[in-house]
DNA sequence: CTACGGTAGTTGACACGTCATTCATCACGG
DNA sequence: CCGTGATGAATGACGTGTCAACTACCGTAG
């Protein structure tokens, strides 16, 4: 267990402002998620993966730079990767040129899954999410996530 | 699978505004519990069980309770008490009056870990999310949280 | 060629979340 | 008192995420 030393107490508004943040967004996440599964029977994990793999050049990927692109660690991504093969919406190649790489490969299923669980999850992102917020706020959500991105990114940096 | 039939298409900002929101308060939120985990050895789940039980009147709440005051299926729940409860953090009693209801029960042991672990739980909020933020980007993410809160809610008050 | 540190990927163990199911108990109409 | 539907809670199955260990391969120094 590391130490970490403390600074200034929260105030109450620091801390009610940190709770109806995190638990929003963290409910938001778990019923666009939920969404996406009732409405394509695929989660967001699989989404992300479809979405980037869609995208790629031949629509294939080396394992290692797929997890860098949607930045999961490679465990996670490997055993994400098996239980969508074993569905059948991705398969897996072996690399050229090193033997030790591994390509996923988009399936034409996979394909399919992912154009048939574009709309429905578009219309819940807009549903959920941009439907709620003014232009001005969401502009402000914007900022706020990506002043936290920059912020998370440059502890990462640092610590490493 | 249930059918929702879709609007306008998003925009490229509408979509990029998504994205970078989702994607970074999910970061912030895996950071925040590994964090937890590693300075404490507890997770975020068990941190909102033991903040809400200690905050209870003889630090017993009822099951059900518990799960409504936490935003929690009462499945989940159980599962989570069970694995609490073999660490000792919790135990179950049953509930006078309602030989149906289980009452979790807050141990020493619960209670030690929850005030070893606000010191630097305060601080990570501090560090990762309070210190990122101008006081104007705080009020705004609050701000949008809680619209979303309130839209999320009136979305399922109105869905069931 | 061999040794060796680093890299790519997989695997196993375990915690977590959700869904469907099961079980005991309660409340209430008859 | 009995039956019946609703309620409180637990459980099993399964997908997900993290960590630590492991395997296989790469590149390079000697």
């Amino acid at each position: 267990m590391a130490q970490r030393q403390g600074g200034t107490a929260l105030t109450r508004t620091e801390l009610d402002s940190w709770r109806v943040f995190v638990e929003t967004t963290d409910e938001l996440r778990a019923t666009l998620a939920g969404r996406l599964q009732a409405d394509s029977g695929i989660s967001a994990g699989d989404y992300r993966v479809l979405l980037e793999l869609s995208e790629a050049p031949d629509r294939r990927m080396r394992s290692s730079h797929l997890a860098d692109a949607i930045g999961w660690e490679r465990s996670r991504l490997s055993h994400h990767l098996g239980r969508m093969e074993k569905r059948g919406l991705i398969r897996r190649e072996a690399a050229a040129g090193d033997n030790r790489g591994a390509q996923a490969v988009l399936t034409d299923e996979g394909r399919t899954a992912l154009r048939r669980s574009s709309v429905p999850h578009f219309h819940a992102i807009r549903e959920l999410f941009l439907d709620a917020l003014t232009p001005a706020q969401l502009a402000a959500a914007r900022d706020v996530a990506e002043t936290l991105r920059g912020h998370l990114d440059a502890l990462k940096a640092d610590g490493s």
